[in-house]
DNA sequence: TTGTATGCGTTATCAC
DNA sequence: GTGATAACGCATACAA
């Protein structure tokens, strides 16, 4: 590897002038700035991030902490938009991504002390399980932190418009006709905090009064308990018309349970998502459902955090609301 | 933060020896080094990786280069599979992972540069730009590299087993009483190169004859070009009876079409896909596809680059085949 | 306009 | 078994 040393050597400048006209550092004759910048390219150089970072105390790494309780990971296509968004944004502002882990070599550690170490100049928290000891200990730390559907006090955060986006899609249902509603909402988050608030509200805007065992409690991203869940409503003496699942992906649970009863979607039973993911957009029939504006999410916290980070004064906290967008399908029957 | 030098003070030892205790040197006491790591814990030392990693010339970094035509990104399900099992190994064996970018606050430069400049251990190239100048730049430098679907010579690589995958396809559509099966190929790539080659030899294998109509050149996950090509292939005086996408994604655009003809798959028209993504077998009906092994292609590939990296001398170059599975689906008529 | 000197936090080579 | 010291490559205050 190639040092700036070397360069100054073959330069016949010292290696402090080759530091300043690397960076363009107004100190430097733009002939001189010239002469240094060309043997650096022919010389092959480039700049050691690690030492840059030792002296700067300045990175352009964000951290991501995001994991699951499934398992999925990157295969979520939820995160997976947001994450990849918030790539394409921090790379155009010059900042690069790495995942937050809790091991180096042999060396165990938390998130926090993860960060931390690698000297990420800030993070991006995109995850469900807010309350996790790992989570808070990174939230109450030191490094700038933009959090994604969940707000920490005094903390930036991109919530998707959970209560706008449950209101739209209650009103649609409504509208086609529907007054036995049910909903099975997901992990006990704020997300789903907001979402089961927002059902009540808006079943009670319509002057409907929402029986107990019509709301139930299932979990995102998961098939399994989405099918129980069905199988439970669908028992019932007065069973709704209409089921709202958590998000697209437990819905797949649901209609399999539907369609294992020999009934047929929607004829005999309405359903309706959460996501907008593209799979809800191809199955047959199309799944009604809210569009999470998750690209417009990603690149939102990247601009919020970048902000916070390169700011001299800090800014005012942020919370930046997105709104989703309802995408009618055809899995709410008229009635 | 903490430093082990605050640390040497309040313990009162050099900061050497803290230094070699916090890495369970053999050269300190067990009672010294135990004494040194509570108190490095209980003021919240964290090790910082920039000095570290200047000093040793080791990162415990592994740099993605991945990026695509199309911009789906970490949304393609094929590779986010791949880096999820990849980011789950590498954790698991100690490593990091950042995406190699090609900027650096106002400073762009190439992807091997960032990835030199990041000091990245190794470096997985998970990419269908093998002829891009950037790739090719990667893959002749001197950071350990793992490879995608795509050898380099003197490279490691892992290939999920195309030839074998599209004769299983082949066969199976053959088995179902196709005899006129058209092919719409995707990028031209060596996975592309190897699926051509392996559909015909399939097909001369059964005896068949591929009229070079029914063989046409169309785009990795792009709707729209397969929806052309289908197009074309349907409006022939003889139509093929079963038709094979490029991947599951792009299906979708062949299957608007059909639809929109007014045709009914598999009623009037066959076809197959390629991916086993998730969407493939939730859609109705459900798609006969090739399920490549992306969990463990991203392992294997973790691994085998851990493996060099880690090896006092060069081990021989490894190229890897997964094998694939053929989900049978519903979409490939027995006639 | 350019050069010198020092230190960022760590590791590693010695000497004690 | 422990400590002093010299790098690693770069950035910057200060001197020239």
């Amino acid at each position: 590897m190639v040092t700036i040393k070397e360069i100054a050597l073959e330069c016949g400048v010292s290696f402090a002038a080759v530091s300043k006209a690397l960076r363009d550092s107004p100190d430097i004759g733009p002939e001189t700035t010239l002469r240094i910048k060309e043997t650096a390219k022919k010389m092959g150089y480039s700049r050691n991030a690690a030492a840059s970072s030792l002296k700067t105390g300045r990175s352009h790494m964000l951290g991501v902490l995001y994991y699951d309780r499934t398992g999925v990971g990157l295969a979520h296509e939820y995160f997976s938009l947001i994450l990849e968004s918030f790539k394409v944004q921090a790379a155009s502002q010059g900042y690069g991504m790495l995942f937050v882990m809790n091991k180096v070599g042999q060396q165990q550690m938390t998130y926090y002390d993860y960060a931390r170490s690698q000297g990420c100049d800030g993070v991006i928290i995109a995850n469900l399980e807010y309350r996790d000891a790992e989570v808070i200990e990174m939230a109450q730390g030191v490094i700038p932190l933009v959090t994604v559907d969940y707000a920490f006090p005094n903390q930036d955060s991109v919530l998707s418009d959970n209560a706008d986006c449950m209101e739209k899609l209650v009103d649609y249902v409504y509208a086609r006709g529907h007054r036995r509603i049910a909903f099975i909402y997901g992990d006990l988050s704020d997300v789903t905090k907001t979402r089961l608030a927002s059902f009540y509200n808006a079943c009670a805007a319509h002057g409907l009064s929402v029986p107990p065992e019509y709301v139930i409690k299932g979990l995102f991203h998961d098939t399994e308990t989405s099918a129980q869940a069905t199988r439970q409503l669908l028992a019932l003496s007065e069973p709704p018309t209409c089921i709202l699942y958590p998000d697209d992906f437990s819905f797949i649970g649901g209609k399999n349970e539907i369609e294992r009863q020999g009934l047929s979607i929607p004829k005999d039973v309405s359903v309706a998502g959460f996501d907008g993911i593209l799979l809800s957009q191809v199955m047959t029939p199309r799944l009604t459902t809210i569009q999470q504006d998750a690209r417009s999410i990603g690149k939102t916290a990247a601009e919020l955090l970048i902000q916070r980070i390169e700011a001299k004064t800090p800014p005012a906290v942020q919370s930046v609301l997105v709104p989703g967008q309802l995408l009618p399908g055809e899995t709410v029957k008229k009635i």
